[in-house]
DNA sequence: CTGAAAGCGCTTACAG
DNA sequence: CTGAAAGCGCTTACAG
């Protein structure tokens, strides 16, 4: 005897439960099909009955839509990802629209990604992986799906994307260093040719220079832990060491405060300032209070979620790049200069008077 | 003019340009299916040419396969479970399965979960969601399909499931804290009715207690750094506070060290001594060197793998409760006895002599 | 080794 | 509103 509980069931099933036909318990459960409300409730009742459910995987065969999205992603460390899949799955869901993860391997093996992500034919791709976003966005729009690149861009605005003003948020980060009367500027970089790092350090250093600060000094840490240890330790054994530092992300700073503290007995901010870029939880604990350029997660998962419906409705993908509003979150780990800092709902923002 | 690219390529297509059956193409692509080197080179040939990939919605629906498990998971901030999340995607990849998110909702909405779950016929479920497992775990096992429950287990032993030793370990905790001659000990619960937090309370408490220690505090803390923190505020501001904590897990415990020191300016582990559970990546930053029993990713998730493919693989699902080795970790949150730490690869681990 | 054909569990024109 | 039937893109006995 079989201990299966009663195999797979399908609308055969349940139609001949009901006594209709396949097709009427097929409409029943089609959202907007045309069906009794009495035979609708034969179907759903005999439905219950055998515990049945719509293949999903049946039904994508024939609509050609799979209500999956493929989301490739890596660098969990950074709290700041967990954060956004976390959000994107439940908006995704409410969408009744399904995740399938990608975790980006070290390696950047696009090509073992895509083709899984081809085979599952994913009605859209959200990326937001470090490395391989570039060459995997072209391979799929080039086949036709639509991608959007999260925290990320590229150059050509062949692709929609999700970011916030990388360049502004930065500059201002410059401004408030400028205005807590810091001398001595650092930049802690991420991997180098990633797009936000490229201008997050291009609106850091740009702003300092116009401001006639010289011998700012740039440092890799490549969004790595280890590598972020050795550039801050490079950087406060200098002879002149950095008063300011601006790391790339809050995953970073965090690093940098901690060689700062630790293994230099520096005090912050009294001797050295440190600001990153993410509002990632850990930034709020008493024990960091890092100052930070926020990324809404929840907002930047919206636009990204509308963005992609958006594709997935319309046959023709017209690229949009959106930026979402940040601010920067000012706590204890910089410096406050005497002017610009406001209170807002419980955080204190840097709001100068703009003045041009 | 249409501007897509060809429109999906199935198998005829391939079919038709290498001139052999549509069977001799699906042949190709399956692996130990019977086809000579030349056709396969044919078909591999015209395959690339139109840039075909099978389609493996098609192929779940004979296969009965959909070569996908379901995860469902929740408390992103806890980074232990990103972490696993990370590498049950890479593992299960390896084996060339995929991963379908599910975020376990706060309400708790287990039956929407099990209907998606259920709704794409996935292969197999990991359970890591706080609250919904049990219910969940069930109604997967009586559709039979496999579940392993992860860093969580039920009484009934119907379920499979993946823990470390919770109550060895936490009664190694009480030892060690004994050991660095504390006197009033408090345990921050978590969820009151998770089976690790009752697990470790356990063998918390009843180790002290066996060894005549009176007065363990209890309080909740709920896997909530709110909740948490409002706790530790109740523990600091009592008459006779404290001098050791175990908190059931890291997130917690890093939130009690902060309230420790930034709302009561304590020291620690001079006036208090802090220990967590999980090992999670942010416990071995400098800022808070706590000390923690392991629990080891790559290890509890290649067991999680390994049983669900073992359970997806025969037929007659035989649970299994597999019990993984941790360690504790010694770190500063807390003083240190004077016997039983030693350095191993660089850690130092509590590892006492076992006398009886 | 190979092809014709049935079938996986659905959706969706098409007639009625 | 309803059912019979074709078809989604594959896999897999079955004959040869």
């Amino acid at each position: 005897m079989k201990r299966k509980t009663f195999g797979p069931v399908t609308s055969q099933h349940v139609a001949q439960l009901a006594g209709v036909s396949q097709s009427a318990v097929s409409r029943t459960f089609t959202p907007g099909a045309s069906i009794s409300p009495a035979t609708r409730e034969k179907v759903l009742k005999a439905a219950r009955e055998i515990g049945y459910r719509p293949n999903a995987i049946a039904r994508s065969l024939n609509t050609a839509r799979s209500r999956i999205v493929g989301v490739v992603m890596s660098y969990f460390d950074n709290q700041f990802y967990p954060q956004v899949l976390e959000a994107l799955a439940q908006q995704l869901d409410e969408l009744n629209y399904h995740l399938l993860l990608f975790v980006g391997d070290r390696d950047g093996n696009v090509d073992r990604i895509f083709d899984q992500i081809m085979q599952y034919r994913v009605d859209g791709i959200v990326l937001a992986s470090v490395s391989l976003s570039l060459e995997l966005s072209e391979e799929c729009l080039a086949a036709g799906i639509p991608v959007v690149l999260f925290n990320r861009s590229e150059e050509t605005g062949i692709a929609s994307s999700v970011n916030t003003d990388n360049v502004a948020a930065s500059r201002q980060i410059a401004e408030f260093l400028l205005a807590g009367e810091h001398k001595r500027f650092a930049y802690v970089a991420g991997v180098a040719d990633s797009s936000v790092n490229l201008a997050r350090q291009q609106g850091f250093v740009s702003t300092l220079e116009a401001k006639g600060v010289q011998d700012i000094r740039v440092v890799q840490g490549d969004y790595d832990a280890q590598k972020t240890a050795r550039a801050a330790q490079e950087l406060f054994s200098s002879s002149a060491p950095p008063d300011a530092i601006f790391a790339a992300n809050d995953h970073m700073a965090l690093t940098v405060m901690d060689v700062a503290r630790y293994e230099f007995g520096l005090r912050i901010p009294e001797d050295v300032s440190v600001i990153g870029y993410d509002d990632t939880g850990a930034s709020g604990w008493p024990s960091y209070a890092l100052t930070s350029a926020s990324q809404p997660v929840t907002a930047m998962v919206n636009a990204t979620v509308a963005l992609l419906m958006k594709q997935i409705e319309s046959e023709n993908i017209e690229p949009e790049q959106v930026v979402v509003a940040g601010a920067l979150i000012v706590r204890h780990s910089a410096r406050r200069p005497h002017f610009g800092v406001v209170e807002k709902e419980g955080l204190s923002l840097f709001q100068p008077q703009e003045v041009e």
